[in-house]
DNA sequence: AGCTCGACCCGGACGC
DNA sequence: TGCGTCCGGGTCGAGC
């Protein structure tokens, strides 16, 4: 489930693999629901011919820019991800759409459940206005994160999954930071002090810096994993502390780390270091 | 404003 | 082993 860290992974592989300025001879559309747009044939024709301009990412999306000023905005939900490969490489049941370049190659997007979205814009922002701002964004400081958490009254971990508050953050990285910061994640959001707010920000760079320098987080070995555009798995599993560790010792205390749900989510935590106050 | 639920999907885990 | 059932995950929209 592709988080901040996994998109930006997969940004800067397709980076590596010089995707910019090679030129998509072709875009076929195998599963129209991926495709947000009334009319998949103008968005066919929109992309093709159009050489990739540059690439970006804002919170979980990756954006391509093209030659044309669209770009197409790519969310990859739980199991979308990026095949880089030659044209004759077997098509696997699971691509929903790819991209014939330059050189022979195919950029394939792979989505086992079919929940990836794709869009065209003519503008970014506007598009994707409604995000929050990004975990590490230059004027976001710890101060000014406290003061917006403080203001809401919402549990952190609703608050924090909310990608209108903050950018890029997915139930792996939420379940990490409020462990590392000691917070329970139904503390109400208000009730917490400055210092515990500013201790939560910098958990959540932390906790993604982690996972950005392990280049993301692949659970399991099924097809329903992130993998990276070669297909490289990322290592980030073998540092978490919470997630997916129920009735594992927690690294800290050795209490047994329990599962419930919040927000209808899976949520794990260390139920003598996240204690929950009114 | 914030909550809960349902819809979207289907591999994989689990139960019998 | 095989078959059936249900969970999980992010986001959006609806209803409260």
């Amino acid at each position: 489930m592709p988080e901040m860290p996994e998109v930006q992974t997969i940004l800067e592989d397709l980076k590596q693999a010089c995707l910019i300025g090679k030129k998509i001879l072709k875009m076929s559309v195998f599963w129209d629901k991926t495709i947000i747009s009334s009319d998949i044939s103008s968005f066919v024709n929109t992309i093709k011919g159009q050489v990739i301009t540059g690439l970006d990412r804002r919170g979980k999306y990756l954006i391509i820019h093209l030659s044309n000023g669209h770009s197409l905005v790519i969310h990859f939900r739980m199991t979308g991800r990026f095949i880089l490969t030659s044209t004759d490489t077997p098509l696997s049941p699971y691509i929903r759409f790819l991209m014939d370049l330059d050189q022979n190659m195919q950029l394939r997007f792979h989505d086992t459940r079919k929940f990836g979205r794709c869009l065209l814009t003519q503008n970014v922002n506007e598009t994707l206005s409604k995000l929050g701002p990004e975990p590490f964004a230059s004027d976001l400081s710890p101060q000014l994160f406290a003061q917006n958490l403080i203001r809401k009254k919402r549990a952190l971990k609703p608050l924090l999954l909310d990608q209108t508050f903050l950018a890029g953050l997915g139930n792996i990285y939420v379940d990490e930071a409020l462990w590392e910061a000691h917070l329970h994640p139904l503390q109400q959001a208000c009730c917490l002090s400055a210092t515990q707010a500013e201790t939560l920000f910098k958990a959540i760079q932390k906790v993604l810096r982690r996972g950005l320098e392990s280049q993301g987080t692949t659970l399991g070995i099924g097809k329903t994993n992130f993998y990276r555009l070669s297909g490289k798995r990322g290592s980030h599993q073998t540092l978490l502390n919470v997630f997916r560790r129920e009735g594992k010792p927690c690294p800290r205390c050795q209490t047994p780390i329990i599962r419930t749900v919040v927000a209808q989510r899976g949520t794990h935590l260390c139920p003598h270091c996240q204690i929950l106050k009114n």
